[in-house]
DNA sequence: GTAGACCATCCCGTCGCGTGAGGGTCAAGG
DNA sequence: CCTTGACCCTCACGCGACGGGATGGTCTAC
């Protein structure tokens, strides 16, 4: 306003700041930096910021909302034309409610079925943090284990379960556990018929559970307990030794 | 799964970081600190991130996207149960978004003016920002100039103004500072007629941009420009000694 | 003239990782 | 059997963006 300025240019430091939300601390260092130098100084030394420093912060306060760092941010305003630097702030700004758009959706499906009692996957869980990989996971377990039918089955089943679903699962299998222990620490070898036995409940309750399991695909699995030292390290964990004993109790039952 | 378990758990910190987005990295800082700590370890000594581990790490997440601290979000996880976590942190979350959503709107209007040549104040392009204080700052310019009539009316009638009358205005006075200085180089007293057309010119100034500005206020702002250092250093920057000659011819003019 | 509210400049501290350095693990291929 | 490459591990230093205190000047306000 020239001949009326000082009644509304010339803010201080502290008006800035509790206008702008932020610290006083925080003009200081964008001035130490250089990112945000108050056009003047008042003969006591006090920085004096007018609306063109207003106007710059408002586009620093901007493109910090979205996280990025100072220096991009000096980048992004000095660069290019002013307009254009708010117009892609605004691009920006709308990217991230996306992104926040997406989570809470996420979080809502999570308490959803956390209510209604249902299970979620790993990867549904944090679909909406990753960038976007849609597939990637799925395809390395595929890598591996998939492509067959029972897998597929298997996913398919076990994609519907419920918490208590899983929980009336393990609880089984660690009753199945308890039973196989008990022979071994009976001495109890894995040829007896009490052996064979377990093995058959074995069987069934994969077969209940996840998918058709036949006797050859049983006797793989049971080859692989005892040798892929995932499984056995994982089987381990109820007792020692349970998945060599597991192993070898099955490869008996079928080896006639 | 148990007897499958190996299949979907246990996943290394490359992949829980590649489904989240995150880096390796930032879950060794997880562990070092305690705010996830991997449910176990293989043989090999490798992080073993099981179903539980991810959920916790959702939570993390979801908190993390506010800004929080990890201590808080520590301790916002491990206090209250785990369905009101996600509970508070939707809420969270949704509020974040309504501010991301004000300063959205705020810098369309903000485009938009500028598209329009229109002004706008410091509080209008900051008010996005600040948590909120709708009047604090109108307040403060009030307590100082505000409440009379010449204040209200310079506001109302400035509030409208595009940036290119402000253009415009700046020129006209900056024009009449011309004036005002070329006197003081001639030698010419703050008591010539000359200086006299230029007081007249300057209340005309006054008149036509902010508000119907009478003999007697003329003088009692003259008498500002020279007394309040505010007004002083603000009109010096045109030119050294302007205030003084500018106050003075201001007073001359009255005199008789 | 002194109290309280601002302002200034230094400068060390903290938080959340980034980024090597130096070294083991583990299928896959020559 | 050895290597290559893609993982994993544990230090440990460094940095960006301030926080916050020390020390001291400035400015209305009673």
């Amino acid at each position: 306003m020239v001949y009326l300025e000082c009644m509304t240019t010339a803010f201080t430091v502290g008006r800035v700041a509790r206008l702008a939300g932020i610290t006083v601390r925080t003009l200081h260092h964008y001035d130490d930096i250089g990112l945000l130098t108050p056009s003047g100084r008042a003969t006591n030394g006090y920085r004096s910021y007018d609306e063109t420093d207003i106007e710059r912060l408002q586009q620093i306060l901007a493109y910090r909302e979205l996280g990025l760092g100072l220096d991009e941010i000096a980048r992004a305003i000095d660069a290019t034309n002013d307009i254009e630097v708010l117009a892609e702030a605004q691009r920006r700004i709308r990217e991230r409610l996306d992104r926040l758009d997406r989570i809470a959706a996420n979080l809502d499906s999570t308490i959803e079925a956390r209510k209604k009692g249902l299970h979620m996957t790993p990867e549904q869980r944090l679909e909406a943090f990753g960038d976007f990989d849609p597939e990637e996971f799925a395809d390395e377990a595929k890598d591996r284990w998939g492509g067959t039918p029972t897998y597929d089955e298997s996913v398919r089943r076990t994609s519907s379960y419920t918490t208590d679903d899983w929980k009336r699962y393990r609880a089984e299998a660690s009753n199945l556990d308890d039973r196989f222990l008990a022979l071994m620490d009976a001495g109890i070898g894995a040829e007896s018929d009490e052996a064979a036995q377990l093995v058959d409940a074995h069987r069934s309750l994969i077969t209940r559970w996840f998918y058709e399991c036949t006797p050859d695909i049983h006797a793989g699995l049971g080859a692989m307990y005892a040798s892929d030292p995932r499984f056995r390290e994982n089987i381990d964990k109820a007792g020692a030794g349970l998945a060599e004993f597991l192993s070898a109790s099955i490869a008996a039952r079928y080896r006639d």
